[in-house]
RNA sequence: CGCGCGGUGGAGCAGCCUGGUAGCUCGUCGGGCUCAUAACCCGAAGGUCGUAGGUUCAAAUCCUACCCGCGCAA
């Protein structure tokens, strides 16, 4: 079966991997190189890098609706496509230019969390299980058919990162199960219940701050859902300072953003509803730490104030 | 040359502007005290102050270059 992938960043490379593995993968499709770091170098895409120690093709289109795409698509005379976190959304055109059309891995259980930021939304949710879907794409976002699925729980202390790599090797678990299957049409897609769809949007910039009048549980998912990347902000002093880990804390009453420290050495922060004890933090230009070293350092003292 | 912060005993920091060979909070090791404690007391080990030059009688402190870590922005 001849194939193409699709995808960008590093959540993709164990699916590359193993359709690479499982049939004639003929090329890869992936975001530009862009600008990216520090300086202003521009960085290829770790689905890239990862290509071309492979020795494939890596076509980076500019845009997805020129027609270029879909040409060159068809010149390769594929069977299938297999998309994971490409980063665009494909046209009609693209999504026929395969034999058997183009198929998507998802990392949420469809028909929640469909878009953007599914792991992000799961976490921010609460969800007690998430997993990845096989589906058959069509023009509307992450609504086509689900072919399979996978399960996991979801642990008490997962953030994006975490979560991410679990993901990222389940769905080269689930592709690998399947693909032989769907080569052969023998798959049935099973259409998504519109009525349980949920919608997972992009995180945005402003989003990483966190406000102190929410609830210590609402904030504690928020801070997981973000790390490690953009990871949750507040400012002290002016400054900004990421809360990388954090953890529902002592019923006490502290004021919103008001910082209390134990005679334990533990740092809480009073929100609207309950506590939250920080854990690591990263004050700006610093690396992460502990608290203890936080706290050794007089980075913080009790009675500072969060968010101002 | 996109903007900014930082590299000081194992950790986190102060000292640098106003040069005169190093300090704080911890940790570690030994001893003591206590019903007990991420408690307290006593003592000890551990640092070519990122690297290379320069200025000076003298540099962690001033000057130059370079290396490394980090935040923003993308």
């Amino acid at each position: 079966m001849r194939t193409v992938f699709f995808g960008t960043p590093e959540i993709a490379i164990a699916s590359l991997d193993a359709l690479a593995d499982t049939t004639d993968l003929v090329g890869v499709v992936c975001q530009p190189d862009r600008p990216a770091g520090r300086g202003m170098s521009t960085k290829p895409p770790a689905v890239k890098r990862r290509a071309l120690e492979l020795g494939l093709e890596v076509y980076q289109p500019e845009k997805v609706r020129s027609g270029e795409l879909e040409a060159w698509l068809r010149v390769h005379e594929l069977d299938l496509a297999v998309v994971l976190a490409y980063g665009r959304i494909l046209p009609q055109q693209v999504l026929d230019a395969p034999r058997l059309g183009c198929v998507n891995l998802h990392a949420s259980l469809l028909p929640r969390h469909r878009g953007a930021a599914p792991i992000q939304a799961c976490l921010l949710q609460g969800d007690p299980e998430t997993g990845v879907c096989l589906m058959q794409m069509e023009a509307g976002l992450d609504t086509g058919p689900v072919f399979a699925r996978r399960t996991i729980p979801i642990a008490a202390d997962e953030d994006t990162g975490s979560l991410t790599a679990r993901l990222a090797t389940l769905a080269a678990e689930l592709l690998s199960a399947e693909i032989e299957a769907l080569g052969q049409s023998r798959l049935t897609a099973v259409p998504q219940e519109e009525s349980l769809a949920t919608w997972a949007p992009p995180i945005r910039h402003e989003d990483q701050w966190l406000d102190f009048h929410g609830s210590a549980l609402a904030l504690e998912r928020r801070v997981r859902a973000l790390h490690p990347r953009p990871s949750a902000s507040t400012l002290l002093g002016g400054k900004r300072l990421k809360l990388l880990s954090v953890a529902v804390g002592p019923d006490l009453e502290l004021a919103p953003g008001l910082v209390h420290v134990t005679r334990e050495r533990r740092i809480l922060v009073g929100t609207e509803c309950g506590t939250l004890e920080l854990l690591q933090v990263q004050p700006e230009g610093k690396r992460a730490m502990p608290v203890a070293d936080w706290l050794n350092g007089r980075g913080i003292t009790d009675g500072a104030k969060l968010g101002a």
